[in-house]
DNA sequence: GATTAGCACTCTTGCAGGCAGAGTGCTAAA
DNA sequence: TTTAGCACTCTGCCTGCAAGAGTGCTAATC
């Protein structure tokens, strides 16, 4: 005899008692009563049925309580199940959505851009907002420039779109004058412009292979400078991050030890950007919480994600780090429009 | 009769008694007894005596009880008497100077420059380290180049040295071709180059009112664009910040919410900046106690700066933000060191 | 068979009292 | 002038107690 019935089995009853209470402690953040429930939970049972049904929540490791007599609070699994198949999304007010396109302007360099986003994240869930840089393997190169800084150092300028320009310092082997590096410029220009980032690259390492002697020395040089100036992303490992101190809000006073962690780890931005990396194959919002990062730092925290994508590529992810308590309703859509957003913004300026 | 003598009276067994009794709070925390000061102050007196002595610093305002019964503290005042007339800085061990002066190598490009001074700043002191970027004001411009992004879209080149280089994007109330700004270029690069931004921008406001209607048009406008690029500094108002979050050990549990405001101000950064721009014009290292800085946010903190100089004008400020109770003798000698080494690093690379 | 009322039980929270420890201020003696 | 001694005061910690909230179980009810 099995009295625990598969989570899929869950009654009707058992979701709704599961989805008010998760309901009612991500907006009050206390422990939720059988009392309680019985007057909100609009199932008008009292509160003695409602505690057989807990204690079967329980069981099922959806729900637990702090103490004996303390109510009820939802597990990570109990969350789970809340995201999954219980939360009614609202979708956003469409001037908020106004607002928000407003804040992102295709015409922003892609820098102020992606700090917007950030931002954008931070204000309105009042949570910490963070986006990957978009990578550029997909974009196209419309031209590029050497200017000479002093005898060996050279500046490579990358005009990637009319509001996004990189720029690298590279040390050369040799002393090229400003006539040379003109000409270099010329000849990889007249090969390289209008691909994206990828293919310039393999086909400057193609003709470095293939025609390595029919070649004259300067555009062999060319071949190599371009290869290098390419190669280098120097911002490709940065991810923005922006309201940290909003989790100051949410903090236990317990755990200072856990919050400055979690600070050191914004501030080296490594265990964030694996996060991340970990979303960019992912599609649509994604949501860990608790242990379901896989980063220890992240156990008390729940993570909200959303890739964006500039002509049909994902080249980034943005999202939200919150309590496990967060309003998931309100974010899920907040993360899924900015995401969108973020992309048309950066679509739109080639 | 007068029994508290002032301040510039002190006995020398009470400065010896306060130097003691500070000492011993910045190393332990904990509120200093007579008990223990009769044992460590080094000046054979009981612990009654002792207590003689404190009454009096407290009547001077140099020390206060938390409570009854909790030994004494500091004021902000005994802090102060204490870092001005009893302080006896440590030289840095030769050591630690050569490890700072390793990681400030001039050939680092700017920003990362400032970014590893306010990572230093904040990791040997373990507290949060900041450094206002520097102003070019006096910098010498060395080239300056206009390329075409888009119709009406230029991007600009300042070649400030050979490590740094800064670029703006400008909007044009024309188009120009290429060439157009080539000659633009060529025709400022005459004029402006080994001068210094100000009197740059100085040159060109006095061309431009000056030789209006003997120009030609191009050239007119070639000085227009030269003096919007020479205007705009866009990294003018940054302050880099580094290991905020070792605030996070020195906080008391009461406060969460004041370091939340300062957290917050980190963000802001408009407050720090404002902060760190009063310093500019000092001389040698200043010490900010408690409220002495003027900033609410700052109140529980104390704040040390040190300016730095290139080519004998201070073009910025360093300092670190930590608890009032910080080892003032490490700290002291750690910021003043810092800001020569980063002054000296970007000096040797014009 | 499902639901509910009732009751004993458990745990938290807040408050009051008691006690040890640390440190002070004052006084009188050295 | 310095010190010893003593009364005093505060904190921190424990204990006990009562109220409140919530539970689990059982027996009665629909």
């Amino acid at each position: 005899m099995v009295d625990t019935p598969p989570i899929n089995e869950l009654s009707d009853r058992a979701r709704q008692l599961l989805r008010t209470l998760v309901e009612s402690y991500i907006r009050e953040g206390q422990p939720v009563g059988s009392r309680t429930l019985s007057r909100t939970a609009g199932l008008d049972l009292s509160a003695a049925s409602i505690r057989n049904i807990m204690a079967d929540l329980e069981d099922m490791g959806l729900v637990s309580s702090p103490h004996t007599s303390a109510g009820r609070i939802p597990t990570p699994a109990g969350y789970r199940l809340f995201v999954d198949s219980l939360l009614e999304i609202k979708p956003l007010d469409s001037r908020e959505v106004q607002s928000l396109r407003e804040r992102l302007r295709p015409d922003l360099e892609t820098k102020v851009l992606v700090e917007s986003a950030s931002g954008l994240l931070s204000a309105v869930t009042q949570m910490a907002g963070m986006v990957r840089v978009p990578r550029h393997e997909h974009a196209e190169l419309r031209q590029i420039e050497f200017m000479k800084l002093s005898e060996r150092r050279v500046l490579v300028i990358l005009v990637m779109n009319k509001n996004e320009v990189q720029n690298r310092i590279l040390e050369l082997d040799r002393d090229y004058s400003a006539g040379e590096l003109q000409q270099m410029a010329n000849y990889l220009n007249d090969r390289v412009v209008g691909r994206d980032l990828v293919s310039v690259r393999q086909q400057l390492l193609r003709e470095m292979k293939a025609v390595r002697e029919h070649m004259n020395s300067l555009m062999l040089a060319a071949i190599e400078l371009g290869e290098q100036a390419v190669a280098a992303d120097k911002d490709a490992d940065d991810v923005v991050l922006a309201g940290q101190f909003h989790l100051l809000d949410y903090a236990e006073l317990t755990s200072v030890e856990k919050l400055r962690q979690l600070f050191e780890a914004f501030t080296e931005k490594r265990e964030i950007l694996g996060l991340l990396d970990k979303c960019i194959s992912a599609q649509g919002v994604q949501i860990f919480i608790g242990q379901e990062s896989g980063h220890r730092i992240l156990d008390d925290y729940s993570v909200v994600t959303a890739p964006y994508e500039v002509g049909g590529h994902v080249v980034g992810v943005l999202g939200v780090i919150g309590p496990t308590r967060m309003p998931y309703d309100r974010v899920i859509p907040i993360v899924d429009i900015t995401a969108r957003l973020l992309g048309a913004a950066l679509n739109s300026r080639s």
